[in-house]
DNA sequence: AAGGCCTGCTTTGCTGACGC
DNA sequence: GCGTCAGCAAAGCAGGCCTT
């Protein structure tokens, strides 16, 4: 239908096809046309080839359809509801349990649009009535696994993921500022913080950094694509280290188990122990790691073994 | 030729009302 | 309580058109 050049254009342009709204709002593309079929609930706009285009309106308006529909109300009779009926409707629904899904669509709205005051707006709604730790777990989180799928599917662009994710990253920033100038309360150990090789993928590190901080540890943290001899040069400053590599792309599967035991021969002594989290440690080999090595499977995990 | 989207028609699954 | 029935919603299928 579009070439891709063409689609990233739309999709900067706030032109969605059907497939977009399928996968922005889980809405199978199918359903949505039956529902207009029936309904009338959206009324796209056309090519001359009569495929239907949807302008950001539409999209949050399908946003809004969706939560009801979740909430068990009837496609037919949510079409009855007039045009502001349905946003005040939403408004009086939100409670706690669905919050955090209603905070999700409003980030993709501001995403799509580069709107920042929404980004910050739905922020303040969120933490009004949730701590930092469960906005970033509750909300953020499952947000950015999304985003990785829309990613995927072609529906929205690097500079939709990056607008967002700095966004995020602003936010952590600012609740890790605070931390930092809470003095130390324990002094076993430190935690070193930093990421592979050509590894780019920082929000997860840098809210372990936060949790590190808000159990009072003292941190040093490396951030992006940090060579293994670089980290080698902290062990003359501190006592027992704690290093935690996140990997979330990189090393690659082949290279990853060389890539863990370098870290190891490396690094390892002095009551050294090494923490790997991230989506690639399900690929290293567990048998053959020193018993420093821990890998974690989840972020709360990792916490609770701090 | 293949894949995506369009439409219309059919089938399946669910729910709620009704009568017993 | 429970079986039947109607109506609604979603999914499935087929055939056609358009683009690559």
């Amino acid at each position: 239908m579009f070439n891709k050049f063409e689609k990233t254009m739309n999709n900067i342009k706030n032109v969605f096809s059907i497939k977009d709204l399928e996968n922005l709002s889980g809405i199978k593309a199918h359903t949505i046309r039956i529902w207009e079929k029936r309904y009338n609930v959206l009324q796209p706009m056309r090519t001359d080839t009569n495929i239907r285009l949807y302008d950001l309106h539409s999209l949050q308006k399908l946003l809004n359809i969706t939560l009801l529909h979740d909430y068990g109300y009837k496609i037919s009779k949510i079409a009855t509801y007039s045009e502001e009926k349905i946003p005040s409707l939403v408004r009086e629904i939100i409670t706690t349990k669905n919050a955090n899904n209603h905070a999700i669509s409003d980030f993709k709205m501001a995403m799509m649009n580069f709107d920042q005051d929404l980004f910050f707006k739905t922020y303040d709604w969120l933490i009004a009535k949730k701590t930092f730790k469960e906005v970033f777990l509750q909300v953020f989180v499952p947000l950015m696994n999304e985003l990785g799928l829309l990613w995927q599917t072609d529906t929205i662009t690097p500079a939709h993921e990056h607008f967002v994710s700095y966004l995020i990253k602003q936010k952590l920033l600012i609740n890790i500022e605070q931390l930092q100038t809470q003095p130390v309360q324990h002094h076993d150990k430190v935690f070193v913080l930093s990421l592979p090789m050509n590894e780019i993928h920082e929000l997860g590190l840098m809210y372990l950094h936060y949790e590190i901080l808000l159990q009072g540890y003292k941190t040093v943290y490396l951030g992006e694509s940090m060579p293994i001899d670089n980290l080698k040069v902290l062990k003359n400053n501190f006592g027992p280290i704690v290093y935690i590599t996140y990997m979330t792309v990189q090393p690659d599967r082949e290279a990853i188990d060389n890539y863990v035991s370098t870290m190891e021969s490396e690094l390892l002594g002095d009551g050294t122990q090494l923490w790997f989290i991230g989506r690639l440690v399900e690929n290293i080999d567990r048998d053959k790691i020193a018993s420093e090595t821990h890998i974690f499977q989840s972020i709360t995990e990792l916490v609770d073994a701090i």
